[in-house]
DNA sequence: GATGAATGAGAATTCATTCAT
DNA sequence: CATGAATGAATTCTCATTCAT
């Protein structure tokens, strides 16, 4: 009888390990025999699991895009007023800079690895459907709001990419610098620009 | 000085090369050869210019944040009124991503490299300081704007890193999924939300 | 004894796996788990019937010898007269070209692997005996051709040798090259050549 | 100035050297780094002159086939008859065996390393393309002799392919059973035997 | 006995960097 | 000053073999 393992475990194993190794040390600098060490496995295991330290990479962020709507739907649950969601959402992004710090990192690896646009790249249409899917589900709730009578708003796509766009700008200026701003006072004017602009 | 002089051209078509050569297939996967290729040099001539491939990379950024000014400064050239200035930058900004592309593929490869908050690095010092030195820019034009009459704006700061940071986002989007959004429309949603942000 | 019997078959069915897969893609390019499967049983199994690849290879070596050598006998039995035996020898040998395709390659591997005259190896010895006991066979088969009246020869052993490699390297060229020669024609020549050698 | 290398030697050089590696170890034993060391380079060198290792077993292979026409070259310079020729052939082809030996030991990972019928390999066209020309050259010589009355033979081509795969079946006995019969005596074998099969 | 998950030694290959010319 | 041949450290990935179940 062979070993029984739950492979589906062993696998998020990988991939939390492989997350704290690559946003400790970046995806290059990073080696596939210090995420085993991290993951308490042998290099060799890996490799049951993922075809290549690319397609690794690209795991993960399949995993921290997944982790994240998890703890979006943590954040928002039971709100139902479109207002109230936004403002949540809004805050529940600007928080999660601190909290999910690592996931940035690796992001700005995805971004670096996702190839060019001349080149085929699951990494790449992964990321981009990321972003579809997320900006679908902001549309949705400036529709709710618009049609509720909360919000008026002619163009609820461009102004849902405007303030997707908003949040991953500021992701990106505070990991590179976190005394840029402080995080509570921009939730606040983040809000209010984005209340008077729907207003 | 004709050698002095000389020295500057060629560092800067090294630079040129390096740029194209980057843009094109990322920082990791581009060969120091193929930098070298591009610019119709010896490999081991880069050498005489740069002290590492990690060093062009940073000598690039510097390279392209002067290009980037020198191309604000000609756009922005002669407008003297605050409101008139922000629009003007917003629509700058915006067609930028198309005609320097190249940059923001670099840009990528920046950010990944760059290396964490507690690793020293004079990438990531560059990185930031440019941030600072773009905000500083900006609050000066907001302020110019409040002390005319033209804005009102209690934090001026956080309302240029605000409209920054939305900029480098829509960037990033932009870069990984051209149809998202259409430039010119975003450009006028953007300006008159920040036009009434800061009405 | 069943389970002895069932011993030997399951040997014999990695056996014939594992010929078919070397045969395919070279003893080098096949991996343990392609031979498993091959057999339909696990990777652990084959190292319950042989110690490791190389002694896998060994064992399939003396087990195609072996069929090889019911080849022979099934198709000379009862064959008496000593020139007959040799021309139905030939015939079958370069039959044995088109039938015994795989077995050929597998050889190919064996040269390869069978180490070098310094080296101690099991699968040299087997393979220089493998030749001996077939020039043997064959100098047995002259030497009654002789006392039998049919064969003039001087040096049966050498001209066993001579014909042997003969065949051995009509195999080759033909397993490199099938459109070199046509095997009729080829086996024709042979045999007449064989026969004039020994007028 | 870039340093200025005989880039023609240097290649050769390292043929030498993965001859005498690959010779004494097999193909598959060797290690580039052994290869390197050989030809005292550091193993990176290699890869300036060859793609990948499996390239430099087949340059290695086209290299012995170049040296071998040069000794046959030398062995029969200045020989007219076609008798001759083929005597003198003969006793260059068996001399070689011990004079040669390292080619033919590389000649087996050749042939297990040429690759299976089905899959297109630059090494099996070579070899196919070796034999070929090696038996054309031999059909000359044969027609050469009908042609001045010296020999009979239908079949130049049979009679050719005939007597190189005998050749090659002999290397290949003696290679791995040295003492299985002695190279003179076989020599005179075979010759006597060509002969009277062309008479 | 059979299995296949885990392993890690091992090797090919890459490529930034050096330095003799 | 420029070059590109040479280098070897570094790293990915492979796969024969082991062994817990």
């Amino acid at each position: 009888m062979p070993i029984v393992v739950d492979k589906e475990r062993k696998r998020s194993e990988i991939l939390e390990a492989a997350m704290t190794v690559f946003a400790r040390k970046g995806f290059h600098r990073s080696k596939m025999e210090e995420v085993a060490a991290a993951a308490k496995i042998g290099k060799g295991t890996i490799y049951e699991y993922f075809d290549s330290k690319h397609q690794l990479l690209q795991a993960l962020h399949g995993y921290m895009l997944a982790k994240l709507k998890e703890y979006y739907a943590e954040e928002l649950k039971g709100i139902e007023e479109p207002p109230e969601i936004l403002r949540r959402f809004l805050a529940a992004a600007l928080a999660s800079f601190r909290q999910w710090e690592p996931f940035f990192y690796v992001f700005c690896d995805v971004w670096a690895e996702a190839g060019r646009a001349e080149q085929q790249s699951l990494l790449r249409a992964q990321l981009r459907d990321a972003y579809k899917s997320a900006i679908d589900d902001l549309v949705l709730v400036i529709e709710a709001g618009v049609a509720g009578g909360f919000f008026h708003c002619d163009r609820p796509r461009l102004e849902a990419e405007h303030i997707l766009a908003c949040v991953d700008g500021l992701a990106l200026h505070w990991l590179y610098d976190p005394q840029a701003f402080d995080l509570d006072e921009m939730t606040e004017s983040l809000t209010r620009t984005a209340m008077r602009s729907l207003g």
